[in-house]
DNA sequence: TTTT
DNA sequence: TTTT
């Protein structure tokens, strides 16, 4: 009925994109929110938030986010489930982002293009079924790295923990 | 640096309230959140969110809401980890909220006090230093369901999967 | 860079519909949001905080909202200015809800309908360029009221202070 | 009922601080929010939205944020009204930040302190009656440009349009 | 399994 | 009366 996220914090590592079976992509990254608390011992500790972002921000967030930038986040609270490699049902708690924002000034640290553009927010690319864009198999221009995106067939989300992405996990 | 959750969604349980060594009173729930779109096959799907709450306001709730009702939570996202029965690490993201919000009308199931009180507002309570309150050991006035409430020494949080709960995991 | 805003309070009065130029929907509703703590005279005071909302979902609060009714809106703050009727410029902080939910019971008030319908939700509803939907001088198929709603060349916002409301008030 | 705002932007001007008749201080500033879309023209614009923060983050503020500071704020918007001098009732919507985060990085203007420190977390200073902070006619330690802050039985927010300002606007 |  |  109502569920609304907002963070700001870094990138814990680059951010990780991958594609689903029909060619959408889905980029997942883990935001380190600082407590502005310190805890019994006095120190200051963080919260580590799983993030994932589809279609066409999550582009934009592999090409302009890495290691240790600075973003916001809006978006909501998704839970869903799915069976572990051990036989049973793993439950998981993440933000769905609908808007990422890039906090880092734009010279921090060279390889970034202009500064604070809002990753999420031309609603007609945010849009599913909006115009005329069409993510399947599409792969992006810019690449912050070269490697050539695992495709979803291809065992995506091996190494974090989920066996199979599928066209069913879109949001919407 | 900025951590913001705001949810509105049906306690799916009755809230499950515990006391640390030192008295101090948590309470547990989980809220369903209706999702406002369908998924592929056209259902109606929700989001099910942990959510806990420390001091009076976890008294307040656990005295005022129960499986069904309507509340508004707001809070933050918090992640934190503890060893699992089968010796690895698991990890928990759960929404510490610092109000809870009762959104039932007040005629609606009858055993309830006043409409829309806010359980976490008033400052002065909620601060953990504040003023002459002190929880410790204290035992709420009104009881919905007349339960001894658990001690943490006394296993807290078992069916829970949380082995044990300490003041270490205090807030602030 | 990020504005996020989320209230549930009650409808002041009745949600006021008007229809631009171009023939496209605005509602606009003042939510009272009660505070959670007294003032120094110990009375729980209230914010009344201006809302608007555009296209479909403007038609549905319409619809199936009126004075009293609980609702939650998820928005964002805006501003805008325009020339008051005595020359000087008038400033406004308003909320532009992109979604509204209805938050009264299923059977509190008799004419609505289904309960925690999300007004805003549908994302290609929402899109101004999305799909077939053409707002432009429909009307409502269920009017609470049977007032046929004002246009806005004959005068709209005229009691709400504001002279003349443009399709360049569109917020996308 | 419910009310939170979260925003990021920057701030139009350097921070307004003044002290009540009591001693309390309070700093007013205005953030830019740049809007994510651009509007028909296709120019991109942004929201002014006033802010006001009281007590010691409100010295903070004043000592660590200036014009064109990137800034996060988190809190309420509030509405309240005063007499104009033209004697009618002047209505303003205003976000009361509980607490405010500096997102500029460390080096960037030489002159700021540590690194996203956030001024308004710690409960126990944020509290009116909490602990032995008493801020009655209080004069920060650090103190950007050195300037006298005016007390509010000197004009205070002459130049904002606010003849008075009392204790009784204090938010709790 | 964590960022500055 | 507006920021980068």
């Amino acid at each position: 009925m109502m569920n609304r996220v907002v963070l700001v914090g870094r990138l814990t590592k680059d951010p990780d994109l991958r594609y689903t079976p029909s060619g959408v992509a889905v980029a997942s990254f883990t935001l380190a929110v600082n407590r502005t608390f310190t805890n019994q011992q006095g120190e200051r500790e963080a919260d580590f938030i799983n993030c994932v972002i589809w279609r066409k921000p999550a582009e934009n967030v592999a090409n302009f986010l890495k290691k240790g930038s600075l973003a916001g986040v809006d978006g909501r609270i998704q839970t869903r489930s799915y069976d572990g490699q051990d036989g049973k049902r793993v439950y998981v708690t993440e933000v769905l982002a609908e808007s990422v924002q890039f906090l880092e000034p734009r010279n921090s640290s060279g390889n970034n293009r202009s500064d604070n553009m809002n990753y999420g927010a031309p609603r007609e690319q945010d849009n599913p079924f909006g115009g005329s864009n069409n993510y399947q198999n599409q792969r992006p221009q810019t690449n912050r790295n070269n490697q050539d995106y695992t495709r979803v067939d291809e065992d995506p989300f091996a190494n974090s923990g989920q066996i199979d992405i599928s066209d069913d996990d879109l949001p919407f």
